[in-house]
RNA sequence: CGCGGGGUGGAGCAGUCUGGUAGCUCGUCGGGCUCAUAACCCGGAGGCCGUAGGUUCAAAUCCUACCCCCGCAA
C-alpha cells in the first residue's frame, strides 16, 4: 500500500518507525520546514525529517500545506497517515487517497481535541487517557473514530513519561488496525459532539502556577508541564521554575504561595488547600536541579516568603 | 550583532566592585561517641578558580578574545 506520512515532532517518531518496519511503501513524508531553534536560533530539521532521510524517504516541507501540496498528489497515496503534523490539512488532500486520511491523536476523543491533549489531561487530573485513531475531517480532531486504546495516568506520570507511553501506544494501535483499514473492514464511528472538549496549545499564562488551587491541582499543573516547558512562579523579581512536587500532608495554614517550611528535600509551600513539597526546581540563570542542591547554595528562599500567583 | 545571569576540589554555592595564604553547605576517606543512625564530635584527601593572551612585584579578582551552560524574548 502506498502511504504518505505527515508528522513533525518526537511524538510521531515511533509511528513512522512502525510504518517503515511494516513493509508498506512509504512514498513520501511531509513535515514542517526547518526552524530556528533555541537561544542561538540554529536552523534545525524536525525529528521526522531526520528519520525519513535516514531511510531515504522523500521529504516535503511546505511552509503552507494549504497552498502547496502538489508533491503529495504526485505521490498517489492509497492512504495518508498524520500524527502531530502541525498544520491544518486542506480538504483536497483529505479526499485524495482511496483509503482516506487518518490521524493518530493522543487523547480519547471527543475529549481533548487540539494541540496539547497530553498536558491538559494531566493538568486536569484525569485518571486515564489514550490514543484515538480517526479519519480526519475539516474540523480539528472531529472526524469519525476508527479505534481507541486506553491507558491509566499514573500518579508518577508527568508530561514526559506520558508522552512517551502514548507515543508507543499510538504506534501499536496503528499497527493493529492498519490491516483492517487496508481491507476496508475497520469501524467508523462518528464522535458525539456534545462531549467534545478542547486542549489548546499551552500558553504562557498556563505555565504560571496558581497557588489558590488545592495542592493536588498545583501538583497536576507542575506534572503536566514537566519536563517542558516547566511551570513557573515568581518570588519578587526572581523567576523560579518547578519541575517536580508532591502533595504534603500538613495541617499548617498560610496565605497560598507562602513558604511554610524548608526541609533538606525541598520547600513546603501552602496552596489554596493543603501544601506541596517542591522537590526539583530551577532558579533563573541556573541549571535545573533537585531542591536539595538549590538549597545548599545561595538562594532567595526563606520561611515566610510568598510566591506570587 | 535581541536582553540578562553564570562557569571556583565529586555536587551546590561564597569570594571578583576595593588584586596579596582557596572559603561555606554537602559528599568521600579515616577515627571517635552511641544499643543504633542519614544524628553528633575530631581529622584527612581532593582545585593549573572554563580556555588563550594581556596589565602587575603579585590575578579567581583588572583588560581583550574565544568556548560552554542557563533564564527571558522570538
Amino acid at each position: 500500500m502506498r502511504v504518505v506520512f505527515m508528522g513533525t515532532p518526537d511524538f510521531a517518531i515511533p509511528i513512522l518507525e512502525a510504518l517503515i518496519h511494516s513493509g508498506h511503501d512509504i512514498v513520501g513524508v511531509v513535515t514542517q520546514p526547518d526552524r530556528p531553534v533555541g537561544r542561538k536560533q540554529v536552523l534545525t530539521p524536525p525529528p521526522i525529517k531526520v528519520l525519513a532521510e535516514q531511510h531515504q524517504i522523500p521529504v516535503f516541507q511546505p511552509e503552507s500545506i494549504r497552498k502547496d501540496y502538489q508533491p503529495i498528489i504526485d505521490w498517489r497515496p492509497d492512504l495518508i497517515i498524520t500524527c502531530a503534523y502541525g498544520q491544518i490539512i486542506p480538504k483536497i488532500l483529505l479526499d485524495l487517497p482511496p483509503l482516506g486520511a487518518i490521524n493518530v491523536h493522543a487523547s480519547l476523543l471527543p475529549k481533548y481535541r487540539g494541540g496539547a491533549p497530553i498536558q491538559w489531561a494531566i493538568i486536569n487530573g484525569e485518571k486515564e487517557t489514550g490514543i484515538t485513531l480517526m479519519y480526519m475531517s475539516e474540523k480539528m480532531d472531529a472526524g469519525d473514530i476508527i479505534a481507541q486504546s486506553k491507558i491509566p495516568i499514573e500518579p508518577t506520570d508527568n508530561y514526559g513519561t506520558l508522552h512517551d507511553k502514548l507515543s508507543r501506544l499510538g504506534a501499536e494501535l496503528l499497527m493493529e488496525i492498519l490491516p483492517q483499514i487496508e481491507a476496508g473492514t475497520n469501524d467508523r464511528i462518528p464522535q458525539d459532539e456534545s462531549l467534545a472538549t478542547y486542549a489548546w496549545n499551552i500558553k504562557k499564562e498556563d505555565e504560571r502556577i496558581v497557588w489558590d488551587k488545592d495542592a493536588q491541582a498545583v501538583v497536576n499543573q507542575i506534572r503536566g508541564l514537566s519536563p517542558v516547558p516547566g511551570a513557573y512562579t515568581c518570588l519578587g523579581e526572581e523567576r523560579f521554575k518547578i519541575y517536580e512536587a508532591r502533595v504534603m500532608d500538613s495541617t499548617k495554614t498560610a496565605v497560598p504561595g507562602t513558604i511554610v517550611d524548608m526541609v533538606p528535600q525541598g520547600l513546603v509551600v501552602a496552596c489554596g488547600k493543603g501544601q506541596i513539597l517542591i522537590i526539583e526546581g530551577q532558579l533563573a540563570g541556573r541549571k535545573r536541579q533537585p531542591m536539595e542542591n538549590v538549597l545548599r547554595g545561595n538562594h532567595p528562599f526563606a520561611i515566610g516568603k510568598t510566591f506570587e500567583s
